[in-house]
DNA sequence: CCTGTAACCTAGAGGATCTAGGAAACGTGG
DNA sequence: CCACGTTTCCTAGATCCTCTAGGTTACAGG
């Protein structure tokens, strides 16, 4: 009986492309062992199971996703780095919806530490940051607005969530406008003074 | 054999709950009629299957957690308004992880349209915002970019993905405070002009 | 060519969704 | 108060999924 030559990698694409296909939720052990043409019960000897295969997946497209942005920001800064760094994030997440998805779940806290996708994620985020000459602990407050809205626009954009008329995309240039304006004039001091 | 008493209404109440303590990808059919004493066969009467169960439950959530937005608004404007709709919204997601993750899911076009709780969200958010003075499409781009933003930090925060040792309360202060600046600064045209 | 290590298999337990059809509790009208 | 129809809940079973245990067989290195 010949061999389908399964490794770790090959599983992960495959269940990256089936995720893009299918749906994050519809990537299943079966569904991704009848893709190879081999029992479900194979797939175990190069994953330990199926929360295993996700996260696998999840790190996969991190990884992916931060050098399209890396490649996207490399030798641009401020607002043009902003808007590189927003359009390569949106793209991505409209072009494999089931990859985005994937790097939402949640993944165990001692992963993240020694993933080198994660940290390059930080680290080029705090570095396009630098531009607008914000000091800690704003810097990280800024990150993590822009980490939020970025997020959460395309969450909601590919879960259909935006009704209204208005292009999409125009709104998204919108709300890098906004967030440009936010970052350069950061609020110093939260006092409550409207 | 006395009846448990089912009710859509009291299905649907004890997946809420079944969600906060148990993850809302664990909320089952099975788990349900467990909970009710009952066989999960049973629970096809009230409700048409699983998918069924969870959309309602998305509505339910929903609907509870416009409620408590309304009520944290009432009475106020601007910036004082735009805080305690945060607010409302951060508490919700924090107190109810199971309930608010159900309202990320996609829930059918056709549905959405004939939910009050739904369209009741998009005007408070809208009257919100018309203190800030802006007109079409502004205004929908600021809804999108207030929603994007306040649900990608929730659905962030709750997935334990804020690593750093900064507070998290007090980023989510920031954040609204840099909205805040935003909106009273709403960047009018989209020129590149950094 | 032989031998050890993976890669892949069969078999089966356990749990989930969902359908079909039956029995028993309940409300209502005579 | 009782018969009837409706609704609630049941049993039985098909189908799909995860995951374990243990057995074969292909392949590579000596």
């Amino acid at each position: 009986m010949a061999r389908a030559g399964l490794t770790v990698d090959r599983v992960v694409t495959a269940a990256a492309e089936l995720a893009d296909e299918a749906g994050f939720e519809n990537v299943t052990l079966s569904a991704l062992a009848r893709r190879f043409g081999v029992k479900d019960a194979s797939l175990y000897s190069h994953v330990r199971g199926l929360a295993d295969l996700r996260t696998r997946l999840a790190l996969h497209a991190g990884g992916e996703l931060i050098d399209r942005i890396a490649a996207a920001v490399a030798g641009r800064a401020g607002k043009d780095a902003l808007a590189a760094f927003a359009g390569a994030y949106r793209a991505y997440a409209l072009e494999h919806p089931g990859r985005y998805a994937a790097t939402q779940i949640r993944i165990d806290q001692s992963l993240i530490a020694d993933s080198p996708a994660l940290r390059r994620t930080a680290e080029i985020t705090y570095g396009m940051l630098r531009a607008y000459g914000l000091q800690e602990p704003d810097l990280t407050d800024a990150v993590r607005l822009l980490r939020s809205t970025f997020h959460g626009y395309c969450a909601l954009e590919s879960a259909g969530g935006f009704g209204a008329d208005r292009d999409v995309r125009a709104s998204w240039d919108k709300a890098i406008d906004a967030l440009h304006l936010a970052l350069t004039h950061w609020p110093r001091e939260t006092r409550n003074d409207d």
